[in-house]
DNA sequence: ATTGAAATAT
DNA sequence: TATATTTCAA
């Protein structure tokens, strides 16, 4: 009942801590402290017992150990038993028995081991209770009230002070600076608050990931991402927590990626070696929960979410990254060095993984970019869709073209959405022959697939989308093209895609139905730093086969079939589709 | 002193 | 249940 419930719990009552072993009483001192106990010391059980001749009735609870220097604690027990008719509790390194019972006969209301467990320090009140529960019985007989409230009456008749003072859940920290006149209330007399809960808002958990991707996440740390966020109030222990809650939170993401990897894998790859695998693959993301339920259905804002290719599946020879840009050069990510990054610009610091080791952590670093679509509040909820529940078997790719997104709806725009209408840079025609010297193994892999896709990928947009963008960043891009083979040998137009062309890290591609690709052949690039492109879409290939007799046919790669099966739009446009 | 993990609490 | 706090051991 009342006497493990938190609410009852007596804030601010007086225990002297009797103990010869200073570490000990150091230890005990902030343990009781943490408990919300004030806190008196003393090393010399002669000593504790002058403190509390001189300060009668300052002490509500002593707790002293059995072996004291100069003076056996059985007697000072029996001493202050008699002299002021405090509970005391004993303590001891040891369990004998006998010693234990020795102190529960000469009095002692408790006894405890060291090494004392927060839990019972946090339980010791309720010998004043019950010592209070006494005395009230005896002075009225009175048993009518329910326990906690005679507790109250009976501790608060112990002294004027309201020994029950515990924090106003809300505003603690807010308390700290705006409550100077009267701020006497309950801090006055020292008593400890309990710390309000931080909720986690947009802005604190934006803050939170700006420090996160400044620092670098191969070296975060609650205290540096306390340091950077500034936030006044925050603890370490908040940011901890929330750090936790973050990793946890990428790690599920991360595995549900894999898992989903893999699923494709042995559906679409189980007749081929697994050095077929083109490592282009995407799926959904899941949703992460609470964050788009509701928003399954805004159809039009929807937007797929990234990939994380499977490492393990992931076949360097197939795709050709690209170049990997020069750290010292004149790559675009010297625009925004990472190390120059302050709060003040949010947007820029959000992608700096320019230290992470690139081969073992790049699995962060692309959870690090989910993150930053999914997790980041700054990110328009409805952006996601959840994972559909029908079946994830491939679509027969003829079958499919019926339902594909039209080509309006290639780049959904939600007002405020974080993502901008993209404009197309077409590529000069006749660049299929580039195309297949550049992908041999994707083409083979697409004819394989279905020989009426061959060569039809037709726009891949390379968006990368900045965790830090709010609506007024809506514009701002990352943009790279990879898991190509070199742009220039593909003729692409250096000039005219000069501002997509980025010779960039961390770059995804997306297809028509943004679909983002993250490529593990990015390794090696570390810190995405280009914002402000404006272009957030490229239109690579232009293998005109069968784009004429498919013209609503945009950017689905045979690895989308599953995506494309899955966007909403394709519900939309065809609501029987996946009912 | 810090940290991540686990236990707890709300 | 999810999320925040606290404890705890490394």
């Amino acid at each position: 009942m009342a006497l493990t419930d938190a609410t009852a719990f007596p804030y601010g009552l007086r225990v002297l801590v009797v103990d010869d072993d200073p570490t000990w009483l150091k230890i005990l001192e902030k343990m009781l402290r943490k408990c919300s106990y004030e806190v008196t010391t003393c090393g010399l059980a002669s000593v504790a017992l002058q403190i509390l001749r001189e300060r009668r009735n300052k002490f509500d609870i002593v707790i002293s150990d059995v072996n004291m220097p100069d003076m056996d604690g059985f007697k000072l027990l029996e001493l202050i038993g008699l002299e002021m008719d405090l509970p005391v509790i004993m303590m001891s390194i040891d369990g004998e028995t006998s010693r234990v019972m020795k102190g529960v006969q000469h009095g002692a209301c408790d006894y405890l081991l060291k090494p004392v467990r927060m839990k019972e320090l946090r339980n010791i009140w309720q010998h004043v209770y019950r010592k209070k529960m006494h005395e009230v019985k005896e002075i009225e007989g009175n048993d009518s009230c329910d326990d906690l409230q005679i507790f109250r009456n009976g501790v608060e008749g112990f002294d004027e002070r309201g020994l029950f003072m515990r924090a106003d859940s809300d505003t603690m920290r807010k308390r700290k600076d705006m409550d100077k006149d009267h701020a006497d209330q309950d801090s006055s007399d020292g008593a400890t608050v309990k710390k309000a809960r931080v909720v986690w808002s947009v802005d604190l958990h934006q803050k939170f990931v700006n420090a996160v991707n400044q620092i670098g996440f191969d070296k975060v740390g609650p205290k540096k991402i306390l340091d950077l966020m500034s936030v006044p109030g925050l603890t370490r222990e908040n940011v901890a927590s929330h750090l936790q809650k973050y990793r946890l939170y990428l790690s599920r993401l991360q595995k549900q990626n894999e898992e989903r990897i893999m699923g494709a894998a042995r559906q679409d790859f189980s007749h081929k070696g697994p050095s077929d695998n083109l490592n282009l693959r995407s799926s959904f993301e899941e949703q992460p929960g609470n964050l788009s339920n509701g928003f399954q259905h805004s159809s039009q804002k929807i937007q797929a979410q990234t990939n994380i290719p499977d490492p393990h599946l992931d076949d360097t020879k197939t795709s050709v990254p690209l170049k990997v840009p020069d750290k010292n050069g004149t790559s675009v990510s010297d625009a925004v060095d990472p190390q120059n990054i302050t709060s003040a610009s949010p947007l820029s610091g959000v992608f700096s993984f320019e230290r992470m080791p690139v081969n073992q952590d790049r699995k962060l670093s692309e959870t690090m970019i989910l993150e930053c679509q999914s997790w980041s509040g700054s990110v328009p909820p409805k952006q996601f869709m959840q994972y559909p529940k029908h079946n994830h078997e491939r679509c027969d790719l003829l079958g499919d073209y019926s339902c594909l997104p039209k080509p309006d709806l290639e780049h959904p725009i939600a007002p405020g959405h974080l993502y901008a209408p993209a404009p197309v840079i077409s590529m000069v025609e006749g660049d299929a022959r580039n195309f297949s010297d550049v992908k041999p193994d994707l083409i083979a892999c697409m004819k394989s697939l279905s020989p009426a896709l061959t060569c039809t990928v037709e726009s891949v947009s390379a968006q990368l989308s900045d965790s830090a963008v709010t609506s007024t960043n809506s514009d701002q891009k990352f943009s790279s093209v990879e898991g190509l083979s070199s742009i220039k040998d593909c003729d692409f137009d250096q000039e005219r895609n000069q501002a997509t062309l980025l010779t960039s890290e961390e770059a995804s591609i997306i297809c028509g139905t943004d679909l983002t690709w993250l490529h593990d052949d990015l390794s090696g690039y570390q810190g995405v730093s280009f914002s402000n492109i404006g272009l957030n879409s490229i239109d690579l290939f232009q293998c005109n086969d069968t784009m004429g007799a498919l013209p609503g046919l945009q950017n689905n790669w045979y690895d989308d079939i599953e995506l494309s099966s899955e966007t909403m739009e394709i519900q939309l446009l065809d609501g029987g589709l996946f009912a």
